[in-house]
DNA sequence: AATGAATGAGGGTTCATTCAT
DNA sequence: CATGAATGAACCCTCATTCAT
């Protein structure tokens, strides 16, 4: 009786899971419903049980994968009060989302634009406390005066992150716990910490802005 | 007359601009000829004078903004031999070719999968060119031992950089100059450098591995 | 209940009909798939859940005529093992099917180049094996030397009554069955049988060549 | 200066040969003028100063070779009153005419629908005298009763030698002359000719008309 | 809960043809 | 004579979506 009273929910996480492999592997544009009813097997008219629309589609893929990913966060940080640590936390737990559901993050990458109205709202809703929360997260360790823009220090280590997907293979480079390890030490000490003669010669350079020769 | 011999690399120049900036705004896929006869006031059928297929639209504009790139490194790197120099106008280049070719870039950054075939082939070299030689000018400069992966490092540089159209705002946020000197800075020195008591108390943490109380 | 779940089959076929009359008229280029949605009444769209190309709905219709005329030859000469009226049954079984299909038979006669790949093997072979078995009658029935080639014999043959959608009306010339049996005389005894002084007079000129008077 | 007034001509004559093996090869309708442009190498637009339209492109070959294909065949008949040799004459310099310009002959037999107004009516007019010269000529050597009908005799006639661009290969086949002399006496004389017991048995067979099993 | 059949809108592309130069 | 540039019409085909069953 439980049983089969998930068949709904079940099929519907296979269809979201195909889906978000179709449209990261393709494009949430070129992929179409006919893609994911041979995916799944399931007959093109009969998906629509399942979801209304294409971008409703979409959207469930972009509203679960946030929230997750957001849920994750709290669930983590509610257990940690050092700052360093509640960084480190934040850096791992978003590189082991994206590491581990790449198709889906790709997704959520690339296809923000393509959901209008409504849908966008929503997705764009959480993503702003997810960001908020990071945010924060970063401003508490932040120095008094770090020298840097505060909207280029965190959109930065976003950029960092989330731009995996255009390389990372899980087989061929580090694990996951390092790669997080060596996005914290590169955001927060530098790529040349540890270098002795560092601080002098590097932090002269950039006291003065580099005289800019280029052109447009 | 010489101006008007030129009426055809002008056109094409002008299409070129339109298709990019309609690519990145809907996407190359979502963007029809359509669109861009509507767009440049050329008639649909008229458009195929100056490109052979929608992919070759897309590939002119990559190979051109590709290869502006890399021929503009080329040119500030053979005047300067100090590697932080270096370093900093590789950083230069490339964020103000990004901010002054937003859509270009977006096109660059989403739309490398949408080639197929020679197309692909040959921006893939000549992007694969470009990545060498931006190694090659973050390796002069590296410590002998950073603990960091070399993949990660280069590709979380890039990811910093390449993010950027994802949040910047030239009109809001801080001039490129001062980007390109606070991610330098950021990316050499980190988010913490010039903080005094940094050193161990950071150090430390790095250490040790986290504790990976996470689960996928 | 029967009748009704023949629906699909009932609508391929007067697709298939329509189409091959279009093909006909028009030939298979000329022909749009907008003509035959007039014709049928199908949208255009529509007609795509019935073929998946209008290369693949040419194929279906010499498949179908070229395997019909095959099979009912097979039929007939299952039955029948006289040389002669086996070649006769041959022509009349040829000629009654061009007559009653003659839009199809000039789609066949017309378009086979217009098959590329998979396709054009697939109706390419069936159209070796039934010139095999018309071959094979005619073989049967050839005097040890007529002096004459037998590619030239056969496909004279088959000249005489392929050509028929080109001149012959049902309603103003003759029948099928005096049609077959002209054909099957002509052929086989010629235009001056039954004329006595033929013999020696036609025979004389037949034996020496003519001179070739004609330059190119 | 006469060389120069025969450029114009020249041209034509260039053209019109490469049109009409376009036209063989790929059809009327599919060869387009673009391929024609890219065959001869005269512009697009250069061509129009040679053809009004497409179609008169293909009227003027049609016209072309009817015509020469009339007045050679003309010429001939002029020079021989012997019925038999008219016949072996007209037979002979048809297929000759055929085989040396295979390409402009499938064109002339496949595309005659697809001229339209008075294009058409010309080359019908012509295409009518040739054909009933010919008829004329058969008729001079006509038994008072072959037993065959007129139509279907000269039709035969026709579709025997107008098939042979289906299957004839100059490299491979007879040489013309003797394509001409198998033809002549299998029209005349009949396959079986020349074998003795044939008189009674094959004429008996056709003496009574087949029972026609067949259904359509 | 699921599907076969159907559709309007729109996609990229090619075509014969024109016209100013 | 010849061409570069341009165009409207039409092409085949795919799409997300619907609806009766």
């Amino acid at each position: 009786m439980t049983e089969l009273r998930h068949t709904r929910d079940d099929k519907l996480a296979l269809i979201l899971r195909a889906s978000a492999t179709m449209f990261a592997d393709k494009g949430y544009h070129e992929a179409s419903i006919r893609d994911i009813s041979r995916e799944t097997g399931i007959s093109l008219s009969g998906l629509y049980y399942y979801f209304r629309s294409k971008e409703e589609l979409l959207f469930l893929i972009q509203d679960h994968c946030f929230t997750t990913l957001y849920e994750n966060l709290g669930r983590l940080l509610a257990e940690e009060n050092d700052p360093y640590q509640r960084f480190l936390l934040m850096v791992e737990n978003h590189l082991r989302y994206f590491v581990n559901n790449m198709k889906e993050m790709k997704v959520l990458s690339h296809e923000l634009d393509s959901l209008t109205g409504e849908f966008r709202q929503r997705v764009n809703q959480i993503k702003r406390q997810y960001t908020e929360t990071c945010s924060s997260v970063l401003e508490a360790l932040a120095p008094e005066d770090s020298g840097i823009d505060a909207r280029v220090a965190i959109y930065s280590l976003f950029g960092m992150m989330n731009w995996i997907y255009n390389w990372y293979h899980p087989e061929r480079d580090v694990a996951v716990e390092e790669l997080a390890a060596d996005m914290c030490q590169l955001f927060l000490r530098g790529y040349l910490s540890g270098v002795a003669e560092r601080s002098e010669a590097v932090a002269e350079r950039f006291s003065t802005p580099s005289p800019s020769i280029w052109r447009t």
